[in-house]
DNA sequence: TCGACGGATTGACCCGGATCAAGGCGGGCG
DNA sequence: CGCCCGCCTTGATCCGGGTCAATCCGTCGA
């Protein structure tokens, strides 16, 4: 843990956690900021905001946020920590939904079936900030803010479902995935070029469509291209331009 | 147009066209039939649900009802015909998000970007109720029903999104592409076992994220194995279970 | 300290579906 | 009427990535 890091190794990145402590620097990364803030720091619907939210945690990783066939009441903002969400069909094969880091949301595709339609489970220890919808959608009715940001998080995460659906190269999918995660780390004011994956190899290739090897191989073919520095778990973009350029069909934009 | 036909000629199906000239009746199958009732047919909020729908139409087949970049300000409800949405990559690649039918909504993914992010383009001559997205969120704060009831298509949206992601072999993911578009036609109250498919083959193929010559195949063996009756674009399911027995990895439940 | 175990890497081989190619069918238009 | 063009079908070949297998590595518990 010394700062200076011997030659070759990388060093600590910058810890993707919101300042457990500090309220309002995480409600400034949470995805629900705006939300809050419409419904006023020092406004009497303060006090309403309050009972909504609730905050749970610490999970530890492998342990379930919620599960499929849970009854809906709530969603969650991932306060710090980050969740993968999966569905297992019956014949027992996991399908990974989804990746969720500090200040994103999960739980939206409950809201139709009213049960939870997958499983969240915490790849790190967890922390979330949990939302009572039927509090949450009665405080929307009044509050045209929390409504229009309700909408809008529904829409953004449908925008992102269609985003892995195409059909694309193993290194496309890599490049577009990576580059992904660093908007979102960078979106949440985390450094977009050195970060911590949480998720194994398995868990990356399950949700990009591909086999564990090919994952591992696609990494060590973007490491030996000096596109990424990569140990472990700890990754550092290299050159983050080529990057967007192999996964641009993937990418918004 | 005989009612009686050759044998080994597919009957023609019944048309799956909401009756343009019946309101009531293509409000019973519309997506937004229970919003609109809560609003109230017979209430004062009537008035105001009249003036924020408004019919378009007809769209020729290949006409598109929005196009990508273009300003979000209303959702559409299909009340006729079919329309396919899709993005088209900067080398020009298509790339189709979905299909709706009768009484489905398109335009949601728009809301956050509030730019619709692909096009829509009518499949068939088609009818649309368009909602001024404003005036219905408006109505929304006011009425819990008409805002629950946006939440629930989002969500439901969400759900579906998640389906094609899986990576499944091609005969799965046709036997679901069948199972769907039956069970969609069926919750309208069409025939859930003869119908017509409006989009090409190569549509088809490009939302399965096949080639379309796989399509051709699929759909030949399907026939040889008297899973199915099709002839050009008319199709007959002769054994649905076997067919969700196939896709049921792909299918809800 | 050691052994066990799960995750990660690398190599060898194989297969499903893409691609290339060659017609067939049907509908619209000159 | 007949041509043309787009869509569909079917056959032949090829390749990206899946699968199987061997090994390595870091961690954790006894």
């Amino acid at each position: 843990m010394d700062s200076k890091h011997p030659a070759g190794r990388l060093p600590e990145p910058p810890n993707p956690i919101a300042d457990d402590g500090d309220e309002t620097h995480f409600c400034g990364t949470c995805a629900f900021s705006s939300a809050c803030i419409a419904a006023g720091y020092n406004k009497p619907e303060l006090a309403e905001l309050q009972c909504l939210v609730e905050h749970v945690g610490p999970f530890r990783a492998g342990e379930h946020i919620f599960r499929t066939g849970d009854p809906f009441r709530a969603i969650f903002a991932v306060r710090s920590g980050t969740v993968k969400t999966r569905m297992v069909d019956k014949e027992g094969r996991e399908q990974v939904l989804g990746f969720y880091l500090p200040g994103e949301v999960i739980g939206l595709n409950a809201i139709y079936p009213e049960h939870f339609p997958c499983d969240a489970v915490a790849l790190d220890t967890s922390f979330f900030c949990r939302f009572s919808f039927p509090a949450m959608s009665a405080l929307a009715s009044r509050i045209p803010a929390v409504q229009k940001h309700l909408f809008r998080l529904l829409s953004k995460e449908l925008g992102s479902a269609s985003l892995l659906a195409g059909d694309h190269s193993a290194d496309e999918r890599m490049a577009a995935f990576l580059m992904d995660l660093a908007g979102r780390y960078a979106a949440r004011g985390f450094s977009a070029t050195r970060f911590h994956l949480s998720m194994s190899r398995g868990d990356i290739a399950n949700y990009l469509r591909l086999a564990a090897e090919t994952v591992s191989r696609v990494l060590s073919r973007f490491r030996s291209q000096n596109l990424i520095r990569i140990e472990g778990r700890e990754l550092e973009l290299l050159n983050p331009d080529a990057l967007r350029q192999l996964g641009q069909a993937l990418l918004p934009d």
